[in-house]
DNA sequence: CAACGATTATTCCACGTGGAATAATCGGGT
DNA sequence: ACCCGATTATTCCACGTGGAATAATCGTTG
């Protein structure tokens, strides 16, 4: 029985993997990196375990079986019941429908800009734009690499969103310069 | 001294406030959120007050006195020290600088609503996109306001940017929801 | 073949957040 | 004059996160 508190980014990604095949904690860990899924959703090890165990503590996930190699600690495999496909695809559904405020860090940035001197905030903003160029390049040749493969489109539409935002984020923050510079905007 | 731990949004925000003038957590929340500053920070009066308590262990804020109205709880009036304002700077600057992953769970949606039939997906991407508009629209408002009110621009440019990333979501969702729906996109 | 670092696998603790609890006083209606 | 809800003002607790700690084993290089 899904409990209260809704499913956080990481029990998500968990369900999602359980979905395909029963795992334990350090194999979802080693597919979401080779994945490339922490790009998408924050993975640490430690937050995984408590992830997990809180899956199973709502009824989501259930322990099917602990097997060991050598010495090494024990394994736990955890299975995904009917709940857990339920409140798997419940929560996309939510995801997906309802937008919700995240409070990223940029737009308070920005809000707090008048602070520094004009110049200095175009300056900053020129470092910005590389890394961001960067971050679309990285996202390009990705991509290139997943057709290539032959990775079917529907696996990595988040893709292309992502360059979608980086690219308004990069044509917004270059209209702003203009007008900093300018002087249109007065500071 | 600033230490370790990089300061807080919400430690920003109310270090913002404090640059203006001495005053009380109380003040600071009711302040935040006459402002509307609510929509680019998550203010919570018991974070706000943990925050604030960090910011004085820091010595970024000093107490710098208590009154007292009537038999109400004791108000402590805190100061922004040369430290402070320092530290509130140089963060402005990072933020302003170096983009962060700050893992939004759209981005998660969209890369898992392959688990989902595409009309359905179709269907809830509608439902965001009312929503989305409603806030465009919300936020064109305020915008009207604020320019009617006579603000300075520099006050309120976050205003510009939201609306930006806003319509580009916006435009995003369209034309990935035109082939999902062409059959264009294999699901 | 020995040493050393990387990998496997998990646990634990400190921190920040959010919501509830508390409690007094003020304002408005009856 | 009294009651009720909103406002003033702060504290406290439970939860999720992230990083460090632990510990064994595997792979690789000299």
């Amino acid at each position: 029985m899904a409990r209260g508190t809704a499913l956080t980014p990481l029990g998500l990604a968990a369900l999602s993997l359980l979905v395909e095949e029963p795992m334990h904690p350090y194999e979802m860990y080693q597919l979401l990196i080779a994945r490339h899924e922490d790009r998408l959703v924050k993975v640490r090890p430690g937050t995984l375990y408590h992830a997990v165990g809180r899956l199973e503590e709502q009824g989501l996930v259930a322990a099917t079986g602990t097997d060991r190699e050598g010495n090494r600690p024990e394994r736990t495999t955890y299975t995904i019941s009917n709940a857990g496909r339920e409140a798997f695809t419940t929560r996309i559904r939510d995801m997906l429908a309802a937008p919700v405020n995240e409070y990223p860090s940029f737009p308070l940035a920005i809000s707090e800009a008048y602070n520094l001197p004009a110049d200095v905030v175009a300056g900053l903003l020129d470092q910005r734009l590389t890394a961001l160029q960067e971050q679309l390049e990285y996202l390009e040749s990705g991509e290139e690499l997943l057709r290539t493969k032959g990775v079917e489109r529907k696996y990595w539409v988040d893709i292309q969103y992502q360059q979608s935002m980086l690219q308004a984020e990069i044509a917004w923050i270059h209209g702003f310069q203009d007008q900093l510079r300018s002087g249109e905007l007065p500071w």
